[in-house]
DNA sequence: AATAGTTATGCAAACGTTTTCATTTCGTAT
DNA sequence: ATACGAAATGAAAACGTTTGCATAACTATT
């Protein structure tokens, strides 16, 4: 078998019989090159086995074909939907996705971010808006197109499209409310440099509380967005504490945790407790019982993401940041109900 | 805010009062420039917010700092634990990973391939060992360091690290025919393309008919790998058939998609049915009932995954195959039981 | 103090494209 | 047939690095 990794687009060329720069053009401006022309040099490419080189390409500032995507984490459900959307919208216009995660680690971020743009990545999406003071420079000072994904935020620096987190939280908090709950516990993940868990938590909190319903410590649940944790949490509330009638989970990961927590300590859900998440993600519908959620529309946020960062990476760089708000929308399901006892 | 693209490394060089040599020097041999000179070079950097230019790199034909990973989907738990494992091990070791979902299309999965190359990946991930037959020619003409993961096969053409699946597929069956069941159902999903259910599913069916157990086609369910599926699968068997003491499912997804259908229609799992999946993702230890399951180590698949590839981009490319095979190991969990009636 | 080795640095030629500008070819109206 | 504008192509410079080779600056040895 003969090993080539070597075959240029001058070989293409002498084979074609053209000049480079015309193999060049039917690349990229095809329209600019006669169709007969086109034939003969994709005939030459296919005997060549020539495989264009982007490096080369990218070289000369303009394409690179890539766009870069920073997520927390790939290990769990919360972005998966969100990421899998992206990547194949963007595939659609010819982007290849670099990916890194960061763990929720903003320090590591700015780095990630670095070693993207050493890439020259042709735009950027990261989830959320805390990110620290380096990341927003470092943007703003190489005027790199990117969006922020999965909440929304009004006056954000940056182009944005996802629902309002802090309305999801008062959508929930509602929700439980309007089922006569009153002893209510809620359980999320450290809020810290996680803007979308915050506002998620501040707007249940916020409306709890102008309902008159405040939060004892004990029922202030801490956990990390794992099923596993999310389970090992609550099944010490169950056992060291008084029980609530609701849990507001930060999620529906958090959310699937508790309600096995709960099957697992013979309580009857929604029977005995109402428990919901955020998110709506994809399995939750399926759950036994389903999971009362708020939609968030993860796929819909990727795809519109992706065009919203093409829109930059193609349109003016200087226009202000586009804004999307995607609607939340509460989905009552087998995990709630009226409060009886 | 000054917009500043365009600083190169020649800039640097002249702030720091050196050649454009050494700045490159100071990057990839850092060694073989004077420590002083290295601190000059680094404040340079600093000061001019240079970002070293990868692709400018690449074309040397050397270093691109990317791997490229080609997987089915992002978006289920079956490969997340082992993308994200895979990710972080490759960036310890300063790459940076392209990511491409096929949706479980093998002509996809050879375009793909091909723009990975394009940008010069330095190696390149694969889940299992089905794939057509341009692709392995394509890999093999151009020498690219290549694993397959997530699948272990003895005299697999390319690198491979995993379980071997069909001892996964087997190992269950053995278990649940050892807890006394013989009416039993299998679940997997279109095994077409996908070695990995395949193997799985050829063990189970070998190792039953062994014991002269065979399925009945209206035990044999064919499933997508969803949650959602699944249980919608699995529940129109409930409703339509006899019911069999125990189910074997493909894997963890699909196992609970099954177990989520049982408890809806009121089947105690496992007092009344039994159910088991393979692969161990993180979840199923803490969902109730826990998951019966097969352990692949995702984690730890991923991990050595990157060390082979590394492996092989610093090593000898004429070298053959490496293969690791990773011990799979019954977990028995709460969702199977001894049968009693 | 002279010499031989080392070590650190600079010079300049690649690397494989893209693109501007110039030239040739083509189609069409006269 | 001729001339003209448009369309297709080619030549060559540029993109930002890396690296082999040459040189300069040290160190250690006598």
């Amino acid at each position: 078998m003969k090993k080539n990794t070597n075959v240029d687009i001058i070989d293409v060329a002498i084979k074609a019989g053209v000049s480079p720069a015309t193999v060049s053009r039917s690349f990229n401006h095809p329209n600019k090159v006669l169709k007969s022309t086109r034939k003969k040099i994709e005939k030459a490419i296919f005997q060549t086995g020539y495989i264009r080189n982007r490096a080369a390409q990218a070289i000369q500032g303009k394409r690179s074909g890539t766009v870069g995507l920073i997520v927390p984490t790939l290990d769990n459900a919360i972005f998966s939907n969100l990421i899998q959307a992206f990547s194949v919208e963007m595939r659609k216009h010819g982007f290849t996705m670099l990916v890194a995660t960061n763990g929720y680690d903003l320090n590591d971020e700015y780095t990630l971010l670095r070693s993207l743009l050493e890439h020259r990545v042709e735009g950027v999406a990261l989830i959320g808006h805390d990110h620290s003071e380096e990341t927003y420079n470092l943007l703003d000072i190489r005027n790199v197109p990117v969006v922020s994904m999965w909440n929304y935020k009004e006056k954000s620096k940056i182009s944005c499209i996802g629902g309002e987190n802090k309305e999801a939280g008062i959508e929930i908090a509602k929700h439980i409310i309007g089922l006569g709950h009153k002893k209510i516990a809620i359980a999320f993940p450290n809020v810290k440099e996680n803007d979308r868990a915050r506002d998620r938590q501040i707007g249940v909190i916020e409306y709890l509380n102008s309902k008159n319903i405040s939060i004892p410590e004990y029922w202030n649940i801490k956990t990390e967005y794992s099923v596993n944790d999310a389970r090992n949490c609550a099944e010490k509330l169950f056992k060291n504490h008084p029980l609530p009638t609701a849990i507001i989970a930060g999620n529906d990961v958090i959310a699937k945790g508790i309600i096995y927590a709960a099957q697992a300590n013979g309580l009857n859900v929604p029977d005995d407790i109402s428990i919901t998440g955020i998110g709506d993600f994809s399995s939750s519908e399926s759950s036994f019982p389903s999971i009362t959620t708020v939609r968030m529309r993860p796929n819909k946020v990727g795809v519109q993401a992706a065009n919203v960062l093409l829109e930059r990476i193609n349109g003016d760089r200087e226009a202000e940041p586009i804004r999307i708000k995607v609607s939340v929308e509460v989905k009552a399901r087998e995990s709630t109900k009226l409060i009886t006892n």
